[in-house]
DNA sequence: CCCTGATATGCAAACGATTGCATTGCCATT
DNA sequence: AATGGCAATGCAATCGTTTGCATATCAGGG
C-alpha cells in the first residue's frame, strides 16, 4: 500500500467562487517522494538527491531508489519542484487573435510555425504552452510570465502591435516576436528578410517580361510594408514606378483577396502579373483570376510568399518566396533562451529564397 | 519598495546535474501576496480571500486589495496555488511522432486540429500544453498527468497504438483520443464517421459513372480501415467487388502517394477514379496523375478526405469528405472534461459530409 | 454588565519538493 | 586513546498559496 495516507484530506468548504468543475483534483493517491523514501528505507532528502544525480548518495542507494521510482512509475510533482526552485521549463507560444473578427488561427503558415516551434522546443526539453490572446490586450500575455507559468514568451505575428510590444519589453518581459525589425524596437524579433523577399519575387517577374505587377497585401502591416519596399526597389531597378492602381490592399484573408482581384478585373485595370504576400492570398488570387477568364500562368503570372506545403501541390505549382520555417522555430527558441539568460539579443533576419515552380513563366509576346 | 526581501537567496551549490541554463529563474523580485498584504495593511489570508471572492471579507477591504493588486500588476504564483490546491487548468495535447522517420507534425489536418483545440480550450479557460512524444513510448505522455503538469490528455491520432492506449486507460489516465472506435477499447475516442465517409466518397464516384476506383491509404490504420470498409460497402451496393490491384497502400505521406500512383500508371493498371484518404494524399495523387498524362478531372476523377483549407483553393477545387474540425475540438475537450470529472464517456462519432467541388465530374462516355 | 451571535480578520498548518547544515559512522593519523 | 577527515544520510526550513480554526470587535438582549 504505497500511500502516506492518514492525513485527513482538507475538504474545501463552500466558500470558493463558482467552480465549473474544470480544475478537478486528480485522484488523491498519487505517489510522492515520501512513499519512495519509506519503501527504500531512506529519507526524502536522500531520494531527492538520488533522483537528481547528486554525488552525495552512495551508488547502491541511488540504484535502489531509481529502480523503485521507475518500477512504481513515480513522477515528480512539478508544481512543488517549480515552487521550490523558482524555475520551470515552459515556454508560452502566443498567437494573437482579433477580437473583432474573432478570427482564429488558421493560416497554414502560422500553424506550420507552431509545429516548427513545438519541434524546436521539444528538442531542447521545454514544454510548450500554446495560448491565444486577444490582440488588443497583449499584456494578458505578460500574465503568463508574471504568474510563473512560463519563463518566456514567443509571439507569432507582430501585426500592428509594435507599440504594445515595446511596452511589454520595457517591462523586461522575456519575449521574442516573429516579425520584422522596426526602428527603435525594444524587443527582439526574428523574421524573414522581407525586403529581399519582395524584391526577389518582383525581379523574377520582371525578368520574365512582366511589367504591370499587382501587389496583394496590406502595407499597414510591418512585414508587408517591407515586402512592398522590396517590390518598389525591384521596379526602380528596371526604371519603373509603382502604380497605385496595382496595389490591392487587403489583410491576410482569402476572401478579401478574391474580392480585390475580381474588382481589379471588373474595373478593367491592365495588369499581367500578381505578387501576393502569402500563399493563401496567391491561391485566392489564382482562383479569382481563373473565374475572370485570365488563366494562370498562360495569361497572368503569379508569385506567392511563404512556401507552405500546399504551394508545391497546387495547380499550377506555385512559384513563391520560401520562408525558412524550420530554421525560424529554432532561431526563435534560441533567441528567447538567450534573452531569458539575460543576454541582449539583437533582432535576426533570416534569408529567404525564391522557389521557382510553374505559376510564372516567361511572358508570351 | 514592494519586496519582502532580506531573505538570503539560496544559491544552488555545484551539486546539481548538468544544467544547460535552460530553466532559468525569473528575476527574483516578483510581487507576491505578502507584498500586497503589507501595502494594504492586512494579512496574507485576507488578500487571498479577497482575490478569490470569498464572502468573508468586507466590501471595502476587498476593493482596496483588488485595486492594489491590479495597479501593481500582481499575478498569482500558479505553482504555489496548484501545489496547495492539487489542481490546475492545463490540458496536454499530444501529437505522437514516429521515431524512425523522425517525421514531424506537418499534415495540415493535424495542425488545423491543434488550432481548433486551442480555440476550444481557450474558450473554457484552460491552458493548452502542446507536446510531441515518441509514438513508441506513449506512456511518456502519462508523465504529463502523473507529474501534475496537466489534468488530462488529448491525443491526436490513434495510429497503430490501440494496445498502448488501452494500457494507459487501464491505468486510469484521463485521456481522450482523436480516432475511431475499436471493439474492446478502454479509452474514449472522438472521431469522424469513417465508414460513412468512405461510403460517401465511393458512392459519389460510382454515381458519376466511375467503376475502377483506386483506394489510397494504409488500411493498417484503424481510421483508414473503416474508410476502406465504407468503400467496399459502397462497391457492393453496386454489385462490385474491390480489386486488390486498386489498393495503393501508403501511409499519410505525399511522396509515397505520388510513387504509388505513378507505379500504378506505369504498370498499366486500368482505373478511372481515385479515392484518397486525406487531402494531402489526394493532392499528391493529382500531381502524379498530371505527370502521367491523366488530367484531373477530365480523365480521372479524384475525391479526397478531410477538407483542409487547401482543398477549396486547389486546382481543380477538390471534392472531398469534410471532417468537422471545429466541432471535433469542442467534442474532444468536452469529452475529456467529463472524463476528468469521473464520468464514463462513451466514444463519439461525428458526422461527415461530402463537399462536392470539381475534381470529380460525371464520367465522359 | 455579561452573554450571544454576527462579521472580519489573523495564525499557522498544510501542499511536495530541494538543500544548507548537522549528524553519524568509520577509518587513518597522531 | 583521542583526533581529524571523509562519505553518506537525516533534519528542518523554505518556496507562495489556501483555509480550518481561533480571535477580535461590536451590536443588542437579558
Amino acid at each position: 500500500m504505497p500511500k502516506s495516507a492518514q492525513k485527513p484530506p482538507l475538504l474545501p468548504p463552500g466558500s470558493r467562487a463558482v467552480d465549473d468543475g474544470g480544475g478537478v483534483d486528480p485522484q488523491a493517491q498519487r505517489l510522492q517522494m515520501a512513499d519512495i523514501a519509506r519503501l527504500a528505507g531512506v529519507s526524502v532528502a536522500t531520494v531527492s538527491r538520488a533522483l537528481n544525480g547528486s554525488p552525495l548518495v552512495s551508488r547502491e542507494t541511488r540504484t535502489r531508489v531509481e529502480e523503485l521510482a521507475r518500477s512504481l512509475n513515480y513522477a515528480i510533482n512539478v508544481s512543488a519542484k517549480n515552487l521550490r526552485l523558482k524555475q520551470n521549463r515552459t515556454i508560452a507560444v502566443v498567437i494573437p487573435y482579433d477580437r473583432v473578427s474573432r478570427q482564429h488561427i488558421s493560416d497554414p503558415f502560422f500553424l506550420a510555425m507552431v509545429g516548427s516551434l513545438a519541434d524546436a522546443l521539444t528538442e531542447r526539453g521545454f514544454d510548450m504552452l500554446l495560448s491565444r490572446v486577444d490582440a488588443d490586450s497583449l499584456d494578458s500575455a505578460a500574465r503568463l510570465y508574471n504568474s510563473g507559468v512560463a519563463i518566456g514568451i514567443i509571439l507569432i505575428g507582430q501585426w500592428r502591435h509594435h507599440d504594445q510590444l515595446n511596452q511589454l519589453a520595457a517591462r523586461r518581459l522575456p519575449i521574442v516576436v516573429w516579425g520584422t525589425q522596426i526602428p527603435q524596437q525594444l524587443y527582439c524579433t526574428v523574421g524573414g528578410d522581407n525586403v529581399a523577399g519582395g524584391a526577389l519575387a518582383t525581379r523574377h517577374l520582371l525578368e520574365l517580361g512582366y511589367r504591370r505587377i499587382v501587389f496583394v497585401g496590406d502595407p499597414q502591416l510591418p512585414e508587408v510594408a517591407y515586402r512592398h519596399r522590396g517590390y518598389v526597389e525591384a521596379l526602380a531597378a528596371h526604371h519603373l514606378k509603382p502604380d497605385a492602381q496595382l496595389l490591392v490592399s487587403v489583410p491576410f484573408d482569402a476572401d478579401a483577396a478574391r474580392a480585390g482581384i475580381t474588382r481589379l478585373c471588373e474595373q478593367g485595370v491592365a495588369f499581367d502579373a500578381v505578387f501576393a504576400c502569402s500563399d493563401v492570398l496567391a491561391s485566392a488570387s489564382m482562383q479569382a483570376l481563373h473565374l475572370c477568364g485570365r488563366p494562370v500562368p498562360d495569361d497572368v503570372a503569379v508569385v506567392g510568399y511563404d512556401d507552405i506545403e500546399w504551394a508545391s501541390h497546387s495547380n499550377p505549382p506555385l512559384t513563391t518566396v520560401r520562408q525558412p520555417i524550420t530554421a525560424a522555430g529554432v532561431e526563435l527558441v534560441d533567441a528567447l533562451l538567450r534573452t531569458i539568460a539575460g543576454a541582449d539579443v539583437p533582432p535576426r533576419t533570416l534569408p529567404v529564397e525564391l522557389v521557382v515552380r510553374s505559376s510564372a513563366r516567361p511572358k508570351a509576346r
